[in-house]
DNA sequence: AATGAATGAGGTTTCATTCAT
DNA sequence: TATGAATGAAACCTCATTCAT
């Protein structure tokens, strides 16, 4: 039997957690609502009393996580040109923190969420347009300041998102097992490469 | 009724691209056999008289894609090191032209393949690894001769992998709606400024 | 709507109860879930939370049955030869009654179970096997006792074992209506003469 | 490719003792119309070209079947009592020998054909209906006669048909290994024991 | 609020039969 | 006459959701 002397605050969290861990294991579709409820030693009927749906379930875990990713990037301060570097250096290692650490929240976002159907796939693109917006809009700035070299910005955005989430999808299949400062160095490096304009580039590194 | 005027080939075929289309425009588990085979204007035996299961139609859809995409990708012939970069951009072209033509191919192979199952998430690993293994050996041949960055070769590969695969998929989410040569220059660029090393770097830029 | 009101042992029986119906009306083969889950008033998921398959209530069926059957076939107390025949009449006549009043159990346990697949014919062999060794080891005492005539006991076994199943299957077939107290005359009779040594059975015969 | 040479009859044939051979190996339902195609190495819509449908040949294969055996039970000639014993001997070695040397036979007809459906219980009735009319005049004219102790014959009669059929059965089991004279000798003694006046008996036994 | 038995739409697959060549 | 690809009705089973207790 369930522990009765449990808030609806701590239950719902339990709920939560038990789908965050079964959709992390076998992905939405074989995902079943048994598993979710037998994780959470809850029964059947109770699901139901806090989720409307599997779908809602998923869609609430699915934004929460979004949530905690958006909460890792932090805005720029661009007050000092020379830190700037750090601020995103930060933003880069806080993400890649989170995410490592929650192998779990990876799995969902990356697979899971992914081609679960048209309003998914519009939440997900609406995502990651933000996301995109915001590393087009730095790329801009840098270009104005002359700090980043010229090219079109909204593929070079592209081309970093992609670097990142393809690295964190790797580390989900298991074929790279990288640390997270590892990770970041390397990536900031290939970022520093890839758009600093090249006088500048020079007096970075090392 | 159906056209029985066909050989065994071209019905296969015509399943395969029916097939191609429906989990294209739904995904693979809102597609169902009677989608298909509506598609392919074929009655529901037809099908299985071809193929064993759903499953099994999407396993071999999926491998022909990832034949076609790695058929695209030519090995460098490195006996002229000035010709490199010019190979290395035609592969990218491509593969970039492949999925560009056929979008198809993108939203099955970055959408509905993954996270499908255990089995499948394996056979995509092991795609991506083989691709991965072929980028980060051009980068240590790269390194040894002087032209590549130094850096580590694996991340770098994972980058770059992730940033033509996130170009693709905003392509697939319509994000973006860049054309081929577009794409490519500019993933050309990035690369280039990426990860070769900067003295090489400035006499190749124009 | 189906009567929620009963316990899940009850539910249960009544699903057995209509699967003995159905297979008793046309036969394993012809038996849909559905007839069985029309006749038991309950929806067809219910049928699935009890009972795996229409493979396996059938084979639960058979079973209970035939423990039935067993059940009416008591050991035979030799203390006090003189009994002994009365005891095999009361074991004849329990089966006979049993299975008269039941023609379902005929028809289902003599039609539907035989021929069904490989293993369902090997647990008829092993049910028909104990029924025959018991036979056997009476015959068998009974010749030590000089009270059985001398002969293959197992071939006389067989016999004695299809005489009464051929009685039970006409009974289904509708060849012949007699009443239980008629057969079991009439095959105590046989089964005197088949088998009594003539000196002793002339003294047993009014 | 099939061999073309064939007349209609040996193809036909061909076909029938292929299903012979596929319903004696998986019995009815398990038997599809692939195995027996395949066996007899026809195409799938030769089979249709000789028999309208599986039911129609297994049909036919039934009914040569009971033809069989009706054939090997020969009238009485009752002018000479004393040889009578001997022709009921040579009837039931004629059946045995039959059904053993061609278990095939056995296995179709007491497995696939009981409980097949209303319209095949029906044949199979109106079969034991003619065998048992057969045994039943035979005791009644022996009452008559004073050879044959008194009872009720119809019962009797189905006695003996279902010892006989219980052996056949046991035998296409695997439970009894027995040869025919072993088999035939012992049904004879067994049916004398069982029907015989003991007076008459008597003499008759060595 | 919690339970878990019951529901039934909906999906996959099979296989006897047909029919154009 | 022979072929075998095509057919599609019909059967099984699953599982997200409901609802009476």
């Amino acid at each position: 039997m369930t522990n009765r002397n449990v808030s609806k605050e701590e239950r719902r969290n339990s709920l939560l957690s038990a789908a965050l861990s079964a959709f992390g294991k076998r992905g939405y579709h074989e995902t079943q609502v048994s598993h979710i409820i037998k994780e959470a030693k809850v029964a059947r009927g109770t699901f139901y009393l806090y989720f409307e749906s599997k779908r809602v379930i998923f869609d609430e875990l699915v934004t929460k996580i979004s949530q905690k990713i958006e909460s890792c990037i932090h805005p720029i301060d661009k007050s000092i040109a020379s830190e700037i570097p750090q601020q995103i250096l930060d933003n880069i290692t806080r993400v890649t923190d989170l995410l490592l650490k929650n192998p779990l929240y990876l799995k969902v976002f990356l697979s899971d969420a992914v081609g679960l159907d048209r309003e998914f796939d519009e939440r997900l693109r609406r995502f990651y347009h933000r996301v995109l917006l915001n590393i087009q809009k730095g790329l801009n700035q840098g270009q104005e300041l002359g700090l980043v070299r010229s090219g079109n910005t909204k593929i070079i955005s592209v081309c970093l998102l992609g670097s990142l989430k393809e690295i964190y999808y790797q580390h989900v299949l298991g074929t790279t097992k990288a640390k997270t400062h590892e990770i970041v160095e390397e990536v900031y490096l290939l970022v520093l490469h890839a758009v600093v304009e090249p006088n500048i580039l020079a007096k970075m590194l090392p």
